[in-house]
DNA sequence: ATCAAAGCTGAAGTTAACTTGAGGTCAAGC
DNA sequence: GCTTGACCTCAAGTTAACTTCAGCTTTGAT
């Protein structure tokens, strides 16, 4: 191994404290085919510096409800056996959105049914979007009510940090 | 009992079609304390039709990673043995904002880290968001970026609908 | 009065996502 | 060359959120 190549792989150890889950898990991620690994002579995992991301999206995945199933299926459309290019994640990104919308629009209609629904009196009457779920956001004080909760959460985000450990690669 | 008194309550059977989850669901979810009946002389379970709306936020809740236990936390400040009133309502949903904007926000930062950092370029780049979680959005370009996302999804949200059965109470 | 559909309890089974433990092997610094 | 912390496999245990099953009771329509 040269100095470049000895750069190149990490310990199981490494993979797991800089992704900031355990070790089992690590284990556990690649016998389910989340992530993928070489073996040294010793019979010792050794996983190229790429997979820290793929850990990386898996533990933001599950914070927002998906199962390693869905991120299975996600991965799949990045090759096997090497380093994913720009372009195949660019691929996967695609086929991936409308089901991250769907959950990151299922999350604002939970918020809308707390926050404003039920806060603004509509609790009983003919507009809640929870009576009415295919005629939501119909009116124009709806939209506008929407918008501005965006543009909130556009704020917020400068400052909320999810947990996410030191990833560093490529 | 009056005729509006058969009204009021509604049995498990009627209370699991109307919300889309099963018999058993509804038990496992009374055995933990999210929602709560009076029983008839013969034993059977009696829900106020206000139960429906604990169900539909329970399933809301679930879609986006929830887990029963922060329901049943947030369910925690309404009151008990009587029907939530507007103002307990209000309560609640102001106590759970915090911990739904982090959720939301990790699911745009998800969609970020596909859609937008991955798809222009920064994937090996300092100003990518996964490598700097506390530094993300700062430039100018990132936040108009962001924020056409979310217009977008304000639009997508018009169309979109959760899976979400008849609803019809108070 | 009867009888089927709907309900009841209690216990056991299931799936996802891990964790914990036992017993043995590798590799890197002294 | 040896020791010790990191790694290995395999198996069993855990928690959440239910589902399924067995055997019995209630309800409501005829």
């Amino acid at each position: 191994m040269t100095e470049k190549d000895a750069h190149q792989w990490i310990t199981i150890g490494e993979l797991a404290q800089r992704s900031g889950v355990s070790v089992p898990a690590i284990r556990f991620y690649e016998e389910k085919e989340l992530i993928w690994s070489i073996r040294t002579e010793g019979k010792q995992r050794r996983y190229q510096r790429a997979m820290l991301r793929r850990v990386a999206i898996i533990k933001v995945a599950q914070q927002v409800g998906m199962r390693l199933q869905q991120v299975k299926e996600a991965f799949s459309v990045l090759p096997k056996n090497k380093v994913a290019s720009k372009a195949d994640w660019q691929k996967m990104s695609q086929q991936w959105q409308a089901s991250l919308d769907v959950q990151i629009v299922s999350l604002l209609q939970l918020r809308q049914q707390l926050d404003w629904c039920i806060g603004c009196g509509c609790l009983s009457l003919q507009q809640c979007p929870l009576r009415n779920p295919n005629d939501q956001m119909a009116d124009q004080s709806a939209g506008a009510h929407f918008q501005q909760i965006l543009l909130q959460l556009e704020e917020k985000q400068q400052h909320l940090t999810i947990q996410q450990p030191c990833i560093e690669e490529d």
